[in-house]
DNA sequence: AATGAATGAGGATTCATTCAT
DNA sequence: GATGAATGAATCCTCATTCAT
C-alpha cells in the first residue's frame, strides 16, 4: 500500500523539527541530518522534499510567520476596537510565537535575512504586517499613528533579542514591557 | 622580515579583519583562513595568537564594545547635563559604531551570545553600561528613569536589527527614530 | 554501485586495511586517509562507519585479538591433554597471528594501550586469556602452574618485540625459543 | 658576557625534558615545543642544537642506554663472581632505568626502532650488551649460557611491557619475577 | 516513497621547521 | 647564543548533496 499524501506530512514534520532543532542548538549550525533525525526520516528524504538546506530554513521561517499571522488574526477578531493595539502586541508575544524555541529560531533568521533574499523578504512581510495592523488600530487614537507603529515594531524586535539573551523563561516580562510603552504613547496623546 | 613586538600589531590586524569579514559576509560563516587572508597572514598565525576561532570572534566583539565605550565617554564628556540622554543615544549610533560592517558583526554576536558564555557576558556588559548611563542621565528629568532606560535599551537593539536589514545606508534614520522616542518619554513627563 | 548491507563489508575492509597499513608503515603515524585509500573508499566513509580514528584502531586491535582467540581454540581442540601447553604456545605464533603486519600492528597497540583505556582493556583480556589457558594446561604437570604461566606470558611479549625488531622473517625462531623455555620449566619439575 | 659552553647544558636539558615528556604523555605524540618548554627554552633552540625531532628522540634513547650501561657496570663491579647474573638482572630494573617515565619512553623506542635505523641500532646495542654480560656471567654456571641469556633478554623486554601496562607502581615485582626465572635456569642445571 | 551508501569539498587546528634579528 | 615570527603541509573530521536501489 503506497502511502498516499505523505508529502505534506513529511514536510510538516521537517519544518517542526527544524524549529525545534534551531531552538535546541540555539544556532544556525544545525545540520540537515540532525533535523531529519528529529523528524524521523533520512536526510536524503528531507533533501528530496525541500531541495536543499536553505529551503528547509525558509520553510521554517514561513511557518513561524504564518503562525504569527494566525495568532494576530485571532487576537484581533476578538478584540474590542479600542483594545486592538493591545491585542496586536499580545499576539506578538503569544505562547505560540514566543517559546524559547521560536525565539531562538527567530534570532537565526535575523542573521539569515542578511544574506538570503527570500529570508529578507519574509522578514519584511512580517514587519509590514505588524506595522500596518498597528497603524490601523492606532489611527483612531493617535495623531501620528505611523510613527508610533514604527516605534513599536522596532521595540518588539529589541524585546525578542532581550528575551533570547536575558530571560527566556519569563515571556510575560516582554509583554508587560511592550504594553507599558504603548501606554506611554497613548497617554502622551491625551 | 620578522620583527619584534609583532603580537599587538597582528592581533589588531586580525580583530579588524574579523569585523570587516563579518561585515562583508554578513554571516557567522566566516573562516579563519578568510580572516587571516584579509589580515595579510597565514591562518596558522591567527591561531597562534588567539588560540582558536571563538577567541578571535570574542576579541572582535570586545573591540566593538570598547569602541562603543570610548564613543560614549566622549559624547558624555562634552554634553551639557540636560543633553546627556541625547548624547548617550547619539553615541549608540555614532559613525564608529554604526557602520554596515559593525552592524553586521553585531548581528552575528546576538546569535553567538546564545551559545557562548563569554559573548553573552560581553553583551550584558554593553547593555548594562548603556542602561546605567541612561538611568543616571534621566534621573533628574523623569520620575521613573529606570523604566524609560529599559525601554530605550530594547529600542536600540531593535533599531540595530532594522538598520541591518532595512536601510544600512541611512544611519541617521535610526538616530532620529531613537531621539523621537526619547522625546516622547520626556514630553510625557511634563 | 551502492548496495544494501555494505556496512559489514566496509568495516571489514577498513579493519584489514588498518592492520595492513600499520604493518606497512610500522608506526602509529598512519592517517585515516591512508587506511581508507587502501580499503578502497573515501576517508569520510571510514569516519562514517567508525566514528573516529581511535575506534578504527580499536577495531583492528579487536580483530587481531579475536583472530588469536580463534587460533588458540583450534589448536587446543586438537591437542592431546599432555600437549596442551605446547599447543597454546604454538597458537601465539601461528601464521595468522605472527605475520610481520600483525606483529607491527601489535607493537603499536602496546603504545596505544598506555593512553587508551579500551586498548589497555583489550590487551589485558588477551593476556588473561593466554595466562588462564596456560594455567589450566600446566596444572597437571607443574606444582606451581601460575608462576610458570606468568613467566611464559611475559616471555611471549618479549618475543613479539624481538620478532618485530630482530628477525621478522623467521617466526619459527620465536616458537622454538618459547618451546625451549617451556621445556625447561617442565624438565625442572621432574 | 657571552655564555660559554651552553651547548652541553642545553643538550642535557633537552634530553632530560624529552624523557620526562614521553613519560608524562606516554606516547610518541610529543611535540618539540612541549619538550622545549619543559626544558625552559624555545623550540627553535632545540632544533638548532639537534637538527630535528628525530635526533632529539635518538639523543634521549642514547641517554637511557648510557644510564643503563652505567648502572650495569656499577652493579657488576660490586658483585661477587657467583652473584653476577643476579647483578645484571638487578641493573635492568634499577631505579634509574625503571621509573615510569623511562619505561614509557622505552616503549616508544620499541616502536621508533621499527622505522628508524639508528634507533634500531641502539636497541640492538642494548640487547647485545645485556646478552653478552649475561653469557659471561652464566658461563661458569650453565652448560648452555647462550640459550639462557637469550631467554632472559626476551623475558626482560616482556617484563618492561608488563610494567608499562600493568603495574608501573611496583617495579620490584618485575625484579622478583626475573630473578625467579633465573633461579629456575640455575636450578635446572644442578 | 524512501534510504543507505558514498564522496568532494572544506574547515579548524597542529606542528616541524625556517628565518631574520 | 637565542628567540619570536611565520608558514606550508598535513590531519581529523563534518556535511550538504547525489545516486542507485
Amino acid at each position: 500500500m503506497p502511502k498516499l499524501g505523505m508529502e505534506p506530512i513529511r514536510r510538516d514534520a521537517i519544518v517542526k523539527a527544524t524549529i525545534a532543532e534551531l531552538g535546541a542548538k540555539k544556532s544556525l549550525d544545525v545540520t540537515v541530518s540532525q533535523i531529519a533525525k528529529r523528524a524521523g526520516m533520512s536526510s536524503a528524504l528531507a533533501h528530496h522534499y525541500f531541495g536543499g538546506k536553505d529551503q528547509i530554513f525558509l520553510a521554517a521561517m514561513r511557518r513561524i510567520l504564518s503562525d504569527f499571522g494566525a495568532e494576530a488574526r485571532q487576537e484581533l477578531s476578538s478584540a474590542a476596537p479600542d483594545e486592538r493595539p493591545q491585542a496586536i502586541i499580545r499576539s506578538c508575544f503569544a505562547p505560540s510565537c514566543f517559546t524559547p524555541d521560536v525565539i531562538a529560531a527567530w534570532m537565526t533568521f535575523y542573521v539569515l535575512a542578511q544574506t538570503n533574499e527570500e529570508a529578507l523578504r519574509l522578514w519584511k512581510i512580517y514587519q509590514a504586517r505588524i506595522r500596518s495592523n498597528l497603524i490601523h488600530a492606532l489611527r483612531p487614537m493617535l495623531s501620528n499613528p505611523v510613527e508610533a507603529a514604527n516605534d513599536m515594531v522596532a521595540l518588539i524586535d529589541g524585546l525578542y533579542i532581550h528575551a533570547a539573551l536575558n530571560a527566556p523563561e519569563e515571556p510575560e516580562l516582554a509583554v508587560n514591557h511592550a504594553m507599558r510603552v504603548l501606554d506611554t504613547f497613548l497617554e502622551a496623546e491625551k
